[in-house]
DNA sequence: AACTAGGAGTTTTTT
DNA sequence: ACTCCTAGTT
């Protein structure tokens, strides 16, 4: 995962006298070395933490003159998290101020070149600071100092907590700090708000209703659990949405509202079965042993304000707790920090309000705001000067944010030059921009390395055009975020063993497991099972884990013969997988299970078979140099399997098999948050797309979208491009649409006029003839809510002309032609055709171009139908 | 029980 | 396009 990291590479930059940090190789070839070097640690519980010092520093002298074994770098923790605009864009920035002498003897953190304001930050003594700044003015700068200069004066690093909002930032600000302290900060509490919140109900056990290896459910987990409960609760969930009921709890439980909460403000249908819903569902997951997401902070907050002595405990134990993000929190957070500083109010948040991008999740921009009512006392901290972008850039930005009317009016200025004007270009689709951006880098990679380029997107479906593009002319690139490896069925598959290894009580992973491979067990036979286990339980007792009950199915107890077979074995491979298990690495465990269970054969004869055990086998890597210190405590006695679980589902780890070497970056823009490249592509600048249509529908999305976008330009320190495009394939289904609205709120000054990137493939566009055919609205009513909306202002006279083959077709048809299309395509909703079999019908929908097009037909006799227009034989009824 | 086709709902963003 | 679920088939 990148991650901003320019800042720590110029920070170390700063002091050529720093420790054994001076010297450095590029940055992803360190990384490189801490992967053989922790490779060591990994299973070796036993060794010392002095000792595990003694190795890091060993790396960092064979650092000094090796270079790594190429492929050595995957899988480092930590090394995902780099920010891939180190080197070459980090390095124009002069260096820091000289420190004195090498701060690792003197503790003195101050080589780092700060503003006053930043200064004063950093040296604020006790009590709540808030760093309330725009983008780019080196709040995680100030967040990092001040957490280094805390350690330099000699407060143990367990001692210190350190809340972020996302893995990568809490990985980046781990990077960060070591690089300024020059040392492991092993022991350091830093992480997500829910990797910390694990980490507090794991230690809490006793305390709790869970024990410490619980499972986390995921959403996919979530739902799959609803589902079943509904239908013991006596709701169809087919009649309620499931993910809908998983929506509203986990919003109650950002709120921290309990099931008795909910019940008492159920306001409408669906609420009134959520708060039936919900009661059971928690009793369900206490039966299996499990959190779901919003748990993990619900159950913490309870913890610390309701049981004795937990809030003191942790207050006791943490003498600081510094929080990033801080506009991003939403009330179960809020409580969270509040209640961990709760002792000392020793707080430190830093954020922007202007880059509140996370309202849909529950985040309230008010937690910050009212930081300073909230906490009496509070040091405030404005910094304004923006040390990241050219001056044109802020001014964009500076521009963009000003149309929120709801925001409290803040200006950034930059001392750096205006640089080069930002560019808006035009093309005609996803693959035109595509190919764009993917010369431009190209292009221009001979000056700079591929670590620089960004391509900043909406949604993570616009990635695949771009991935396209780099692939076709050879561009390495790597992505951030997407959907993750683990969410692959075959590794979630795989995984589910571990689950239920380490929680025999987990439904969830039960069912997956026994599943597949198949081993003659059905649906019917898990149905009786479920009987079973309700048959063993008295009344209002929790029932019996169905793992358990599969170990005695009989076919007496109505389950057929193979059936019961089938589940017995399974459940004795489990038992002899955990008999046989000596130690507790998660590599072992993967192992065993694929062997007993057959996992590798079952896989291999599937359909992408070879692509699957490719998946899984990167699961593997992953789980052998899967380290424990980021989330190691003394007081944490978890297994390595279980934490390497719970990661898993934290998405805090894992990656698909990216590597460290020279790349471009893709990444969402709510991925970004945070980073910086010195050339940032904005892609998707589209009318619906962004802003988002969906995300407009929420009160004030449109003001989050533009804080989005504005997030988007804030991350470009040299060169910002934003592209759009005419026609886009989305949802599996061509649309139009028009420049985004963004694109008008941009400063003409700072714009360098359009550019329309030339034309690839042919969309053409049909009129003239055949309007009247056009059907009245453009559309059919029934169908959805797509039109091809091509007003008459669209279509210029007669666009394209009339195909390559003189062909013409239909009014208001978009024509696609790339270079493997043979099947000019004269089809568009409205149109009537005859079908060979079908008879006649009009098209309601079509899907597809060329070759592949299929089309969705009303017929009359025989009703909806979908044809591939390629081998339906369809003529034009007329 | 296992497989298959068809359909329905999603395709925002993340932990 | 895509995944997941259901219903109907084998
Ligand atoms: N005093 C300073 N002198 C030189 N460079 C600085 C200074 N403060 C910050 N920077 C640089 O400015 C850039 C932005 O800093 P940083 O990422 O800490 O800002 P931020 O406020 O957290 O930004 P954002 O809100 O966009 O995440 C970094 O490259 C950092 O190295």
């Amino acid at each position: 995962m990148g991650v901003r990291e320019s800042d720590q590479e110029r920070d170390r930059r700063a002091g050529p006298g720093w420790g054994p940090d001076r010297d450095l190789p590029p940055r992803s070839e360190r990384s490189a070395f801490r992967v053989s070097g922790t490779r060591h640690r990994t299973g070796d519980p036993s060794r010392a933490p002095g000792q595990d010092l003694q190795h890091r520093r060993h790396d960092q002298e064979a650092w000094l003159g090796r270079r790594p074994v190429p492929g050595a770098a995957h899988h480092r923790r930590h090394a995902r998290w780099l920010h891939p605009s180190r080197g070459l864009g980090a390095g124009r920035e002069l260096p820091d101020r000289t420190p004195a002498s090498p701060s690792r003897e003197t503790g003195d953190v101050r080589g780092l070149r700060l503003n006053p304001e930043q200064r004063d930050a950093v040296e604020h003594g006790e009590g709540p600071l808030l760093v309330l700044a725009g983008a780019g003015s080196g709040k995680t700068r100030v967040l990092t100092a001040r957490a280094a200069r805390l350690i330099e004066q000699g407060l143990e690093p367990t001692r210190l907590l350190a809340v972020t909002f996302t893995n990568k930032a809490a990985g980046e600000m781990r990077e960060r700090i070591e690089g300024l302290i020059g040392r492991s900060t092993r022991g350091l509490w830093i992480g997500t708000f829910h990797s910390v919140a694990a980490r507090v109900l794991r230690i809490e056990a006793p305390n709790t209703s869970r024990t410490r290896a619980f499972t986390i459910y995921d959403e996919d987990d979530s739902i799959r659990t609803l589902r079943d409960v509904m239908e013991s609760v006596g709701y169809d969930p087919r009649r309620w949405a499931p993910r809908a009921l998983r929506g509203r709890i986990s919003g109650a439980k950002n709120a921290l509202m309990g099931p008795a909460e909910y019940e008492s403000e159920a306001f409408d249908l669906l609420s009134e079965v959520v708060a039936k819903v919900y009661p059971a569902y928690q009793r369900e997951l206490e039966r299996r042993n499990a959190y779901d997401f919003d748990d993990l902070l619900f159950e913490t907050v309870r913890l610390l304000e309701t049981v004795d002595g937990v809030r003191d405990r942790y207050g006791a134990r943490f003498a600081h707790v510094l929080v990033d993000e801080y506009q991003d929190t939403n009330h179960a957070q809020y409580r969270m920090v509040k209640a961990l500083a709760s002792k000392h109010g020793n707080l430190c948040v830093v954020g922007d309000d202007d880059q509140a991008v996370y309202g849909w999740r529950g985040a309230d921009i008010r937690n910050i705001l009212d930081f300073e009512a909230d906490f009496h006392g509070a040091h405030v901290v404005r910094l304004e000067r923006n040390y990241r972008s050219t001056g044109s850039i802020l001014e964009v930005a500076n521009a963009v944010i000003s149309r929120n009317l709801a925001r409290k009016p803040k200006r950034l200025h930059t001392e750096r030059e205006t640089g080069d004007p930002i560019e808006v270009v035009r093309c005609d689709d996803e693959r035109a921009e595509a190919a764009w951006v993917s010369s431009r880098i190209a292009a221009d990679r001979s000056a700079r390395g591929l670590n620089e380029f960004a391509v900043l997107y909406r949604t993570n479906a616009q990635s695949r055009a771009f991935e396209e593009a780099f692939r076709r002319s050879g561009i390495p690139y790597r992505i951030v975020g997407g959907v993750p490896f683990y969410e692959r069925r075959e590794v979630k598959d795989v995984i589910a063993y571990l689950r239920l290894l380490v929680n025999p009580a987990d439904d969830a992973a039960f069912l997956r497991a026994v599943g597949w491979p198949r081993r003659g067990v059905g649906a019917k036979s898990l149905e009786r099972l479920g009987d079973l286990a309700r048959a063993g339980a008295g009344a209002g007792e929790a029932l019996e884990p169905l793992a358990a009950v599969a170990a005695r199915a009989r076919h007496e107890d109505g389950i057929p013969r193979a059936a019961a077979r089938g589940l017995r074995r399974f459940a004795e491979g489990l038992a002899d997988v955990r008999a046989s298990l000596s130690g507790c690495g998660a590599r072992e465990a993967l192992e065993a299970c694929v062997a007993a269970f057959g996992l590798a054969t079952a896989l291999a004869e599937e359909e992408d078979g070879a692509d699957r055990l490719e998946n899984v086998s990167e699961l593997f890597a992953a789980a052998e140099v899967f380290e424990r210190d980021d989330v190691e405590d003394p007081d944490d006695e978890s297994t390595d399997l279980e934490l390497f679980l719970q990661s898993v589902s934290l998405r805090s780890d894992l990656d698909e098999a990216d590597f460290d070497g020279e790349a471009v970056t893709m990444i969402t823009l709510h991925n970004a948050k945070g980073l910086e490249f010195p050339v940032v592509f904005l892609g998707g600048l589209e009318e619906g797309l962004f802003p988002l249509s969906r995300a407009m529908e929420a009160p004030g999305g449109l003001e989050e979208e533009r804080r989005l976008f504005y997030v988007g330009v804030t991350r470009a320190m040299d060169r910002l491009s934003l592209t759009y495009a005419d026609h886009r394939w989305r949802a599996g289904m061509a649309s139009r649409s028009a420049p985004s609205s963004f694109i008008d709120e941009l400063p003409e000054e700072h714009v360098l006029p359009q550019l329309a990137a030339p034309r690839r493939g042919r969309w053409r566009a049909r009129d003239a003839r055949g309007t009247a055919r056009r059907p009245p609205g453009g559309g059919e009513p029934g169908s959805r809510s797509f039109s091809w909306q091509r007003g008459p202002d669209r279509v210029p006279g007669r666009a394209a002309g009339s195909g390559a083959d003189g062909r013409s077709g239909p009014p208001g048809e978009l024509e696609y032609d790339y270079e493997d299309s043979q099947v000019p395509l004269s089809l568009a909703p409205g149109v009537r055709v005859v079908h060979p079999r079908f008879g006649a019908g009009e098209v309601l929908q079509v899907y597809g171009f060329g070759k592949e097009a299929r089309v969705e037909i009303a017929f009359e006799k025989v009703g909806r139908k979908k044809v591939v227009v390629a081998y339906a034989g369809l003529r034009p009824d007329c």
